[in-house]
DNA sequence: GTCCAACTGCAACTTTTATGCCAATACTGT
DNA sequence: ACAGTATTGGCATAAAAGTTGCAGTTGGAC
């Protein structure tokens, strides 16, 4: 079960309706602090998708860590969810100015908030597309099928979940870090050196012989890209 | 003034203070439709970056047609917000679950509103891939890449990071302390001249063989600067 | 159940590439 | 001109990536 993994900043008061604990019990991943000193780096190493900030814990600090995130290049791709109890237009307008994604006022009922948190993980892994085509290879999801040239490629389980997320968005340099989270999960550890195993398999399937690879190509010290 | 395309399904009661009327003032580009036969082609057609279904004037068919949009290859791009005055958490839940990315319950204030709009407009903006760029130099944080006058450079890890670092803030003045920590990292002890190599392996593949430094420049006592 | 083939992850090893430092040299500002 | 800085090419070394063989698993086929 693995919807998505969330920041949240909060005092925790151990209630059970806090954010925590509801996103934990949906499902989410959930990553919680208390005060925002680590929520930078925390935010830059886990990426999560999603950061809550609860306004009524952090006050001040809450605008400057927002503000803080999305100046960064990399904490940026993170979705800021304000969550407070105030609900006067300056405050929200402040929220969204300091970068906020979205705002949402105290009180709500747990379903619409966990509708609200779904909607937005809909929202962030849509740009995925069901069929891919590059040069000439075709990804198809739903049938879990791969065609080189019209011809079938017969991947494994592993090899093609790599593949796909690789190919969904080409010309983006993916981490070893971020391969195994998205293709093993983000609990499972496995080492870095299986991971270019793995490529090499998937790079022999594709009938990559010689250098430089034609669609997988490394990035020394970064990662892998396709194309 | 182009902040993006906005199609709206409302009844015009004529009202200054319609969504339409007020999106227009602020500079979007406003298709408003009264009824959702053609909410679907138009959908298409333009792909408008928002779509904004008021369900007071909508009812039944507000959810039909956001089902149909996010059900659709294309139109599922546009974000659809719901507005209306129901604010039982049904009515929203239900809403999010036909596939709207945001739901806004009446009354609302109309800077939240804009500020609201410009948020999810600024999101949607943010998935495309980030650039710097500086005079001829293109800088691609996702896609790791770096072009100069078009033409790709192959960077290393470090070199990137380096460059990246400069460049974010061009002008000001790095001093070899500040660019240790942020390239290598606060722990890491490296000493002061390995950056003075690093410069100019940079410099050298930006290529720039004489001087002045046409990028670089140094800041004799002090560090380095991206002019 | 037993056998077999396919898949997976890892350790050990090789190859490739990048990095850090040195020492010689050139440049700066005073 | 001098002392402090910066630049540079070369080189040993470290680090990253590629490769290979093997062993543990799994899931049929029989």
């Amino acid at each position: 079960m693995d919807k998505g993994k969330v920041l949240i900043v909060e005092q925790q008061n151990g209630s059970p309706s806090s954010i925590s604990k509801v996103l934990e019990e949906e499902g989410y991943n959930v990553i919680s602090v208390e005060d925002s000193d680590n929520v930078y780096d925390l935010t830059v190493n886990e990426k999560p998708e999603i950061v809550m900030l609860d306004l009524d814990s952090l006050e001040q600090e809450g605008w400057e860590v927002c503000r803080k995130l999305k100046d960064d290049y990399e904490a940026r791709r993170s979705v800021v969810i304000m969550v407070s109890s105030k609900e006067d237009e300056e405050s929200i307008v402040r929220g969204f100015e300091s970068g906020a994604d979205d705002f949402i006022t105290r009180p709500f009922g747990r379903k619409e908030f966990t509708a609200r948190i779904r909607a937005i993980i809909r929202r962030i892994e849509k740009n995925e597309s069901k069929k891919i085509k590059v040069k000439d290879i075709e990804i198809d999801l739903d049938e879990h099928k791969v065609k080189k040239g019209g011809k079938p490629i017969d991947l494994t389980y592993i090899q093609f979940k790599l593949l796909y997320l690789l190919a969904s968005r080409r010309e983006n340099v993916f981490s070893r870090k971020e391969i195994l989270e998205k293709v093993w999960g983000r609990k499972v550890y496995v080492t870095n050196r299986t991971v270019d195993v793995h490529i090499k398999r998937l790079r022999e399937k594709l009938g990559e012989y010689k250098y430089p690879s034609q669609y997988i190509e490394t990035i020394h010290g970064t990662g892998y890209r396709f194309l």
